[in-house]
RNA sequence: GCCCUCGUAGCUCAGCAGGAUAGAGCAGCCGCCUCCUAAGCGGCAGGUCACAGGUUCAAAUCCUGUCGAGGGCACCA
């Protein structure tokens, strides 16, 4: 429709003979306003010494013209009024049959209207959560899951080739201490007694690994804690006590690779991370997402991905050395300062494995490839962009989207919480408390980029301020009310048949209002796809649930008059779809019932 | 100190590739079930769009500065 008006006005002003750049046709805000309006005649009007108004009066008068002369097709026969209004608008009025047509159309469409074919195909990467597996899945990573996975759905919806993938970072020193972690409350089981070091991981999944590995395997992997304990540097039990907490972990994990020896220390290590990102897998999948692809770190450096990253920086003369590490010169890139890539120990950095990855993933042919971190990543975005620089490609391709902290709310209070210590809410944890239907919901109903306040009470509870609720409702009403049809044995003729005459019985001014919330369906769909927003998505719905309830309200659907009757229902069939699609793509289920 | 994000109604937030009288949900007040689920609907009230400049036909929206909130500035991942 958008798109019509907008080759109408073009149309016109050709005829006119007046040049233009870009002609906007917009959604009115205001009813009064008509359903379209366009600004062309106020940016105009100054480069041709014609007040706004009177511009706008000629553009309107051509369009008369033209379709005087019939050459405007359909949309001639849609615009029922075009007015000048305010400074210089032209508003366009659709005319309501041309809403009503809209009906059959969305029931044979059913699941796939609002689909497009905007990404014609086009292949984009889509990274989410990739948290590391250290530890189970907490609510923090619960908004990136839920916003990366709408963001996935919505481009796929509009006609992209999206490929879910989730970044395994199993290999490094966090996932050293995991092992140690697991291992030294292994040791424990086992009966040793020991200080549990203040920087391992004291969650209680680390002893649920370590039961299974004491119950699997005994005291196969048993030391004596005295020769564990030769050398080790002291603990910061408590801030200031003169002990280092970071020298005494990593003592402790070169006691546990040196005492265990490499297969045992493979063993363990392992034994944590599967577990763990089983654990992952799994809570995900329950939340209603799945992966095309879990993309391990570790096999960057075993297939030889990192050490070509780092080769083809340095045949394009991007890196240094200096004090025995090797230097990305990131700065000629834009980055605030230099990164290392290659440690004075040899040893490849994080962010070496992160140049290779998205090397690969730009190697893999995606046309666009987009990552979902968490705010406090942000720092990180102009090194990964200055890499890709770096190598040749265009950073462009990638699309860096920030999602910020979620902070929970309980009776008014924060929740506080810190993975180290083990004292967090984890996304499980959140989904048994609230439902994975207003977890998925809430998450997404804000705007990445705002720091979110997420209302457990509010998400629990079973009431109208539940937004989830309250657009579930809707869905579950539409059904009821095919349920009481039958249970009154009224048989229904809602076959959905091109310009099927009894539409036309919808006049009321609910009717109408809903038919035009339908329309935007496509629209709001492709904003929200396009600009990576899927909370365009739940106001949408909540707007559309508002209208249906409020229709609900002001009419009887099941009436005596079995024409009015069919199309009343007709369109709250058309309801249901929009509401189904629209839940279906954040997630979230459509009930029948409540 | 430098960088990023944010600041809109009592609260939580939309609106921000400039557009017409700044919207919604909670909370508050007043109404609506002999009728398809009241998990619903209608109405009233509520604003210096943090502040100060600038850009222009037009600024909550763009630019600069100030203040405030959060985050980031590792040879950690």
């Amino acid at each position: 429709m958008q798109s019509e008006l907008q080759n109408l006005i073009a149309t016109a002003l050709d005829e006119l003979k007046i040049g233009y750049d870009a002609i906007t046709v917009e959604r009115t805000k205001d009813q009064n306003h008509g359903d379209f309006a366009c600004n062309i005649a106020l940016v105009l009007a100054k480069g041709l010494g014609l007040k706004p108004r009177d511009l706008a009066a000629r553009i309107v008068a051509s369009i008369e013209l033209i379709r005087e002369r019939g050459q405007l097709g359909a949309v001639g026969s849609h615009i029922a009024r075009m007015d000048i209004a305010g400074p210089g608008f032209i508003n366009f009025h659709i005319a309501e049959h041309a809403y009503r047509a809209l009906v059959p159309e969305i029931l044979r469409q059913g699941p796939d209207y609002g689909r497009a074919k905007l990404g014609a195909g086009r292949r984009v990467q889509v990274e989410f959560v990739s948290a590391n597996p250290t530890g189970p899945l907490h609510v923090g990573h619960g908004r990136g899951a839920a916003y990366g996975a709408a963001v996935a759905d919505l481009l796929e919806y509009v006609g992209f080739d999206v490929h879910r993938e989730y970044y395994v970072n199993d290999a490094g020193r966090q996932m050293d201490i995991l092992g140690t972690s697991v291992w030294l409350r292994y040791l424990e089981l086992c009966g040793e007694a020991l200080d549990f070091p203040s920087n391992g991981y004291k969650g209680d999944y680390v002893w649920d690994i370590a039961a299974t590995l004491h119950r699997e395997h005994g005291d196969a992997y048993r030391v004596d804690m005295d020769q564990v304990r030769v050398g080790l540097p002291p603990d910061e039990v408590t801030p200031g006590d003169g002990g280092d907490k970071e020298a005494h972990i990593d003592a402790l994990i070169g006691q546990a690779k040196h005492l265990l020896g490499d297969n045992r220390w493979r063993y363990v290590f392992e034994l944590g991370l599967n577990t763990i990102l089983d654990d992952i897998r799994d809570d995900l999948a329950q939340f209603g997402i799945t992966y095309q692809a879990w993309f391990s770190e570790r096999s960057l450096t075993e297939s030889g991905a990192v050490n070509r990253a780092v080769e083809r920086l340095r045949e394009a003369g991007h890196l240094y050395e200096q004090a025995g590490a090797l230097w990305f010169r990131s700065t000629a890139f834009g980055d605030e300062k230099d990164r290392v890539v290659v440690r004075e120990n040899g040893q490849t950095t994080y962010f070496a494995s992160d140049i290779a990855y998205h090397m690969d993933k730009l190697e893999r042919g995606f046309d666009r490839v987009i990552d979902v971190w968490g705010a406090d990543h942000h720092g990180y975005v102009p090194r990964v962009k200055a890499a890709l620089s770096a190598l040749g490609d265009d950073p462009r391709r990638l699309d860096v989207l920030l999602v910020q902290f979620a902070v929970l709310y309980r009776s008014g209070e924060k929740v506080q919480m810190s993975t180290r210590s083990g004292d967090f809410v984890t996304l499980r944890e959140l989904r048994k408390e609230v439902g994975r239907d207003a977890a998925r919901y809430f998450y997404v109903m804000r705007r990445c980029e705002q720091h979110m306040d997420f209302d457990l009470d509010l998400a629990k509870s079973q009431s109208a301020d539940n937004p989830v609720y309250y657009v579930q409702y809707a869905h579950a009403r539409v059904a009821s009310v095919l349920q009481q049809a039958a249970e009154r044995g009224i048989a229904l003729e809602v076959r959905p048949t091109p310009d099927d005459p009894r539409l036309a019985r919808l006049v009321e001014s609910h009717e109408i209002s809903l038919l035009k919330t339908l329309a935007r369906w496509p629209e709001a769909v492709e904003s929200a796809a396009l600009s990576e927003e899927p909370h365009q998505l739940t106001h949408y719905l909540r707007e559309l649930a508002n209208d249906f309830h409020t229709y609900y309200n002001a009419h009887q659907f099941l009436v005596d008059d079995a024409e009015l009757r069919d199309a009343r229902v007709q369109l709250i069939l058309a309801v249901r779809v929009v509401l189904a699609n629209g839940l279906n793509l954040l997630g979230v289920s459509a009930p029948d019932r409540m």
